[in-house]
DNA sequence: TAAATTTTTGACCAAATGGACAATTTTTCT
DNA sequence: AGAAAAATTGTCCATTTGGTCAAAAATTTA
């Protein structure tokens, strides 16, 4: 496979095959596959339509490319969830991580968004064996704590589910957030990590061990 | 305004209206606006392309119809939520019907998300002025309910933005989620909605009132 | 520096698609 | 039934757009 290839590719083709990602990540977030228009890669990145395809052969191996030199950075806070670890440490790290992911990235998020609420015509297949794989193992270092009592009785498939759900939705829905809620940014963030981390804790410990719920001021 | 003059229409009229809305809906939902076509409309609902701009100005203009007759449906729940009611039931019952909608209406869901997703267009100025205004009100009576010691203290709407995105993602992601999971629709939502509630549960019941956490089996 | 190689571009093409329109068919009304 | 109105369709058009290609420009190599 040339995909990766990344060697064997001179500075000038290096430069330019980086500078069309970056715009076509941009275009293809906004608009989805269809509707962008290599004509606004194009202008995103500053180069001509013919030079683009001199660099990729098609719109879609573009958008493919795109899509796939995400893919491992996306599922990389995936990988940190360590067993060694405290769980509820480890679980609301993950939180944070994607979190952060939704605030930094958001153009990714979407992107991946778009992608699966259109089918994964291009992911399916990685979706139901890599991801699939690593989720069921981390599953499985969930139901492990939950059996030696270090975490509330919890099914691991939806509690990520749930954890892809709400961090992601500050990414993806920004414009319905944004129209709701006045806040910038930073605050909206904030807001967003102490309620979540609230959320998660109350989901995974015990009652017993629960802080004293915080009363209204 | 004759957008939702469904007066003075004859039989004919209201029967193809709505058979290319039907079709319009599914179109659009798998599509998105710009990659669905009107042949592909044409075709789903077995009229010709001419025969469907003699009942619609233009594309977008079924578009806008589709999107606006499906709103107040949408939000419907919403309106449910009642300040005299048991605050956990009713938060309980909304996040329930949220959930069945994701079970029953999962394309309108998708168009929904899809819309948002590439910036709203045409639904920013609702988002910002009618939704918010409901939901407003709605986060006074949680506010209200916390106050009077009824429901653990709780950021209302992040609430709402995570009942939405956990609920919304078993219909928008459900590629993914089937990826993942091979239950089959029934299992998958039985066991979502078991976890929601759990979720809920802990969220907004204060410790000393949660049932015992279930051990593991 | 001259040849070879790589990169860039202007011009062009074919397919897809939203939409117009006049003619025809069907339905409704008197 | 016959006229009027409504509904339907075949044909056509203009624009958009992904992609081609040969020629030109720039870069690298010998």
């Amino acid at each position: 496979m040339s995909l990766v290839a990344d060697k064997n590719l001179s500075r000038i083709q290096r430069e330019k095959r980086s500078k069309i990602q970056k715009a076509a990540l941009e275009v293809f977030s906004e608009y989805g596959l269809r509707s962008a228009t290599l004509d606004k890669i194009a202008i995103a990145c500053g180069l001509t339509k013919p030079n683009i395809l001199y660099y990729y052969s098609s719109k879609d191996q573009i958008y493919f490319e795109v899509l796939n030199g995400l893919l491992d950075e996306w599922v990389a806070p995936l990988h940190e969830i360590s067993k060694e670890g405290e769980p509820i440490d480890e679980l609301l790290g993950y939180m944070k991580a994607k979190l952060e992911m939704s605030k930094q990235k958001p153009k990714e998020s979407k992107l991946f968004a778009n992608e699966i609420l259109h089918g994964a015509p291009l992911m399916q297949n990685i979706l139901a064996t890599s991801l699939r794989q690593t989720l069921d193992e981390k599953v499985a270092v969930i139901d492990h704590w939950v059996r030696e009592g270090k975490l509330a009785n919890v099914n691991g498939h939806h509690l990520f589910f749930s954890i892809w759900a709400m961090t992601q939705h500050y990414a993806d829905f920004d414009v319905q957030v944004k129209a709701i809620l006045d806040k910038n940014e930073d605050e909206l963030f904030q807001e967003a990590e102490e309620y979540l981390t609230n959320l998660l804790l109350r989901m995974l410990s015990f009652p017993t061990e629960l802080p004293v719920s915080t009363k209204s001021s």
